[in-house]
DNA sequence: TGCTGTGAACATATTCACAGCA
DNA sequence: TGCTGTGAATATGTTCACAGCA
């Protein structure tokens, strides 16, 4: 394996190919081909082919990839091979929605905490969660988590960021319509699920 | 203007500016240089004047741009300049805080009808839409509803899809964690929260 | 003078096409 | 023979740098 930048639009797609191969595997497929993995993600074949020369290749020529191997290999690369806590900040009907999600799971996340600043949620339990007030947010350090997900309107987004960066956290899923200004270390993806819908229209045929 | 394609990047980035622009118009702001709609957005300026030179420029050289035109010419574009109609299939925790979510309005979406398979949920009002049964999907035809949301477990979602595509749906926000094979004249957006949560990881220091 | 609009330079990403190994 | 791994070719996207207009 010669050492050359990864791209990040490789790193993008990873979870989605673990995602199918995790998938195929729980059908019982052991083995696959770049073809057969790209028809079954909508991709093409050789994108995945040169996604993982990045790493140096994990196939056997003339034979295709062993579908354990690949999932061993994705989550090493991704650093999700360690179970990780997270913390949910904002308890609305996102939130409570994430709390609930079951897809987390799979890449090794564990939802262990949930904030809100309403009176009224504070203390109260969801998805076996209990609801802690904001000022409680610099337990996260405590708890080691390194990871939040922020649900909160877009007025609170901003400080809720600082806070938990403060607290420790390097990354941060934001549901919060807004650009998050932070620190270099810390990375943010950003979900705007309005945004994403509304670029629909554009590519819709018929005005 | 002289014709180009206009990149999908750009399209991709319209709704964004879309909303960073309509919230600083509701703040007051009347007027706006690329520089300072770039802070705000965290972008690159020239990434700003040259997605809006695609379309001809939409500013005034030594002052920059007027935000209610650019919120008009910006809407035209991205065929925002009508309400829409939204149907949402999956009443499920996420397909709840959906019904309930507030940022689609900005956009002019409506969701108008919401679908499950789940007969204790079929008739019960939720968000003020009373949910139907998967049977009555042909509806949206009549209702002339040309996107849809999926929020359906995978192994429910490439049917539901293909059965709105037969009703005449021709956008789909999808939230299930699979690709959906689709004719061309269907344009999918596919959101998949524990992916983009996946990702995170790999760009955090210290392991 | 100040900021846009844009060609040109640069950077990144995708796809092709085939050598090379099992 | 069949499929991977990968250099090369192509395509797409971003940033620079400055001409040109208000």
């Amino acid at each position: 394996m010669r050492y050359r930048k990864v791209p990040d639009e490789t790193i993008r797609r990873l979870p989605g190919y673990l995602n199918g191969l995790l998938f195929l595997a729980k059908q019982g497929h052991e083995n696959i081909s770049s073809h057969n993995l790209a028809e079954f993600l909508g991709v093409n074949p050789s994108q995945i082919r040169k996604d993982f020369s990045y790493f140096g290749g994990f196939g056997i020529r003339g034979r295709g990839y062993e579908i354990q191997n690949l999932i061993k290999q994705i989550g090493k690369i991704l650093k999700l091979d360690t179970a990780r806590p997270v913390a949910l900040v904002g308890v609305g009907n996102l939130g409570s929605a994430l709390l609930a999600y079951p897809g987390f799971a799979i890449y090794g996340f564990d939802l262990v905490a949930a904030f809100d600043s309403d009176p009224q949620k504070i203390g109260k339990t969801k998805s076996n969660i209990t609801i802690e007030g904001i000022a409680g947010l610099d337990s996260v350090r405590e708890k080691n988590i390194k990871i939040a997900i922020i649900a909160v309107p877009r007025p609170a987004a901003q400080q809720i960021a600082d806070t938990l960066i403060q607290a420790g956290v390097t990354g941060i899923l934001n549901f919060a319509p807004c650009y998050l200004k932070v620190p270099k270390k810390v990375k943010v993806v950003t979900i705007n699920i309005a945004t994403d819908l509304a670029r629909l229209p554009y590519y819709m045929p018929q005005a």
